[in-house]
DNA sequence: TAATTTTGTTTAATCGTTTAAACACTAAAT
DNA sequence: ATTTAGTGTTTAAACGATTAAACAAAATTA
């Protein structure tokens, strides 16, 4: 399959590479109950009654610390597939999100790998590209590798994998996004009050008439940033026409609908004055393009976005954005679900409220 | 242990919340060969024949369509923990990084999930935090949970790690950095030439004193990165001073560290006129300080980094970077473990060269 | 027709654990 | 001197699959 060169014939190519067959090597054998039994002479029951301190009242200490110093001496690791199968748990959690090189979601995956250690388990992932077909077929792998539970963010449709799991009664809790009508463990913000807040500093700032950048989705989470925003210019007696609000689709061409949409928003007949883009990914590539057209930021126009863009303390005017509470986010998400895999089942519906960080992009203007 | 009061009375707290009991569910019980073979009335042998294409020759049509038929009915799956445990194969790699949430690091991760599972195969993974103890310990724990085998970008010191999986006839592949004396499969980086290149680009600018900001570390990818900067000096003949290169410790004050870095390096009696950082966390802590201070960039300072740093395209001076080829090294790395997974071993070396992608943040003086 | 081969299926061992139950002792209680 | 109650350990089944080997019946060959 590779075929590479020699190294030294490959000088000017833009790589390097060698190979070289492996000389044999002493295998240290994998160690199992059996060679701990046989090696001390008793049976492998006792070998793991010892090892998992059960019936230690039972045991001749004698014994049992012979078990443990042959243990040790070979290294003796459980075969946790084994284990798992008698015991029907794997101390493992499945983690699902859209996409784990975005960096909300990789934030939020080391949080919850930090927490789930402390309790001993490990995190496998899968990314389902906003995908709810994807996002069914890795839940399937995963419970086929017998999860012990899920952490997932639904993709827009995602209620059928929802019920899926709840079928087979598998213990999870969405975070980010979720069905408000179906009764489940979530952890979200309360994005609702994040589009208002966000929206009314703007009209505190003397902005009468801030435009939106979002996903054409579904997904409540964006409904809710989305009528979060009307809602604020409706108590702030904003005059709200609809052109001020654009969605885009998801996908591989969001970057080129994205500038349409800035486009639209700045060439208006009046244009808008300030636009909030309801993620991180959008405000990529909005930010972009806006700073490509030279538009000054925030004389000409103000910004405020969802998530974190600490990267825009590099630019001129740091933007202001709602700030998710990542870690609050992810180290509930990962107690519920312990909690659930652990004891019986109560529903947590969390909603955290964001903060508003504000910045330079949001400039107050002379009312 | 969550002992939230009633979300009505929570106004002003900033999260919502409620606790439903849940009503009991209907539960879908996990089926298994024997479930299918009951019913057909075969035994569980047959059924596994047939539903993995066995003895297909020898099998009644009647019978093998009969058990695929009741196997969809009943949304059989596999129980890959028993499977694995008689096969000695689960299909799953172990990634062991740094940090999943460093945008380098879950860039690969995506890349590697996406190549995995092209050949069903799933990833966990486990952040080691440069640490070459915890580093083992995940090592340990993965693979007691009988992983096939393991991408790992090894800590400092990491190479017992690697003399351990050796021993234990594990296959893995060194990722982002490796031990250039231990004969082990890596994918990493052509840092040498990186580093020389960054730094020829500089002097080519007409750039004269070069400084350098680095991790103080005797990881070779580092070391090399570091020896690429000082040769592109020699042969270049310029005077290098060693008070124009600085490290600091990986940690948790890496951010003072770098600006006491900066500090130094802008307050010589002739201070440097360009920088290269050698990692993105550098970077991104050296860049807001000098960003601060109002140093002007490319005018008072060019600066040049390793790894992508695309959300300084929002930076008034974009900056020039050394691209690493994260998708070619992922998709290598992902092909080059399953390659030593399935068949017998050979060692593959890549060192793959650095695209030196040049911006703003490198102007051209006149020389 | 008997021996052999082919076809279709089952039996049973196995992977490495866990754990209830059985067993063989010894010590205490009647 | 029995019965009863520990004490220390082993036996064996089970988890859910795989798979070599055994088996029975039908088809083919001699």
């Amino acid at each position: 399959m590779f075929d590479y060169v020699d190294i030294k014939s490959n000088v000017g190519k833009n790589f390097r590479y060698s190979q070289i067959p492996i000389g044999s090597i002493v295998m240290k054998k994998k160690v199992s109950l059996k060679d701990i039994a046989t090696k001390v002479g008793v049976s492998t029951a006792l070998v793991s009654y010892v090892l998992n301190n059960k019936k230690t009242g039972r045991i001749r200490k004698e014994v049992a610390l012979k078990i443990k110093e042959i243990a040790q001496e070979l290294n003796y690791r459980p075969n946790q597939i084994a284990k798992s199968l008698k015991t029907n748990k794997t101390f493992t959690i499945g983690l699902v999100v859209a996409d784990i090189s975005n960096p909300f979601f990789s934030a939020l995956a080391r949080i919850i790998e930090d927490e789930a250690d402390k309790k001993n388990y490990t995190v496998i992932f899968g990314s389902a590209d906003e995908n709810a077909v994807k996002s069914y077929k890795l839940i399937n792998a995963l419970m086929d590798r017998q999860v012990d539970g899920f952490i997932i963010a639904p993709a827009e449709n995602g209620e059928s994998n929802v019920a899926y799991l709840r079928d087979h009664d598998i213990p999870f809790v969405l975070i980010d996004r979720y069905f408000p009508n179906i009764e489940t463990n979530w952890v979200a913000l309360d994005n609702y009050e994040a589009g208002f807040i966000a929206v009314e500093h703007l009209i505190k700032n003397g902005l009468k008439r801030p435009g939106l950048i979002t996903y054409n989705t579904s997904l409540y989470t964006l409904q809710e940033r989305k009528r979060g925003y009307e809602d604020a210019m409706k108590e702030n007696e904003i005059d709200f026409k609809k052109s001020w609000s654009k969605e885009v689709v998801f996908g591989d061409d969001t970057k080129l609908l994205v500038e349409n949409a800035v486009d639209d928003l700045l060439f208006l007949p009046q244009p808008v004055d300030s636009i909030l883009f309801t993620s991180n990914i959008l405000a990529t590539y909005g930010l972009k393009y806006i700073h490509s057209m030279g538009v000054k930021i925030p004389d000409d126009l103000s910004i405020v976005t969802f998530d974190e863009m600490e990267a825009s303390d590099l630019f001129y005017a740091p933007l202001t954005y709602l700030r998710q509470p990542i870690q609050e986010m992810g180290e509930m998400a990962t107690k519920i679900l312990l909690e659930n895999i652990d004891k019986e089942k109560t529903i947590v519906q969390l909603n955290i409220k964001a903060e508003l960080v504000i910045r330079a992009s949001t400039k107050k203007t002379k009312i």
